[in-house]
DNA sequence: TTGCCAATCGGAATCATTCCTATTAGTAAT
DNA sequence: ATTACTAATAGGAATGATTCCGATTGGCAA
């Protein structure tokens, strides 16, 4: 998860990495990455991939898209929006905005997708944590 | 994913996994639920439990908790609500109602929980399928 | 009793992701 | 330039959730 502290200077792989998903607007997995990014970095790992993703993530220079049962995918857009993944085939498109009005009807139409609902899942810190974490806190 | 065509007669272990995953609010995964069985079935293999669920999840007796990037949670209570999970320690809990209101505060708090965020995803079908399957349908 | 079919068991296979270790690249100091 | 130090990398092994498979079992109808 992003931390906001800092952000780390790329290293050529890492930089490669954010230039290319930055180029596509659809969403690859990091397997997807790793063979267009080893057109340019034939050397590259695929844990390179994994590791530099997670550091874009946390540094918030990419997003992540941790959703319902699948493979991670990425995006080099920031700006908060939604996305859909369709049902038959997996693909991940960009939704225009967040309209929680949408929410109440059962079906809708937007940007060609036919909508049959949504996902909505909070985060956050349970009671026990928030306890533990003020005892470390205490602790320092 | 629920089919809503028809609801399976449930075999004796599907009914034993139904009753315990009823029985508790803790949203256990499918490791955890097959634990839990194992007191009363011992010979229960973890692939049933796996079957099982997602029959049951098909025919709309469970809801499958598909969350970012986690193993898979079940849930007895089929009407409709949302869940938080703690980012520190991952466990899911119930929250009380959808309040898209919600959405637009950075952070609230709700059941003791300190909400940091959330994660929305629709789903659907996607123009080229929509097509697709209207040309099976032709076929047929 | 027999045959049939769906469900089960048990374990192997899969696949995304993480972890580990030796090597490498980059930077600062000498 | 050379050396020393550190963080990042490559490559591959390990992990862990989930699915798949083949042989066996259980329940039901003829």
């Amino acid at each position: 998860m992003p931390t906001g502290n800092f952000q780390r200077r790329n290293t050529p792989q890492r930089k490669i990495l954010l230039e290319e998903l930055c180029s596509m607007n659809t969403h690859p997995t990091a397997s997807e990455l790793y063979e267009i990014v080893r057109k340019r970095l034939p050397r590259i790992s695929l844990g390179t991939v994994y590791r530099n993703l997670e550091v874009l993530h946390e540094d918030g220079q990419i997003i992540k898209l941790d959703l319902a049962g699948h493979e991670a995918r990425f995006d080099g857009m920031v700006q908060p929006h939604c996305h859909v993944r369709c049902t038959t085939c997996g693909k991940v498109r960009d939704l225009p905005e967040i309209d929680p009005r949408k929410f109440e009807t059962a079906s809708a139409e937007i940007n060609g997708f036919l909508i049959q609902g949504f996902k909505l899942e909070y985060f956050g810190t349970c009671p026990k944590c928030r306890i533990n974490s003020a005892d470390c806190l205490k602790e320092m």
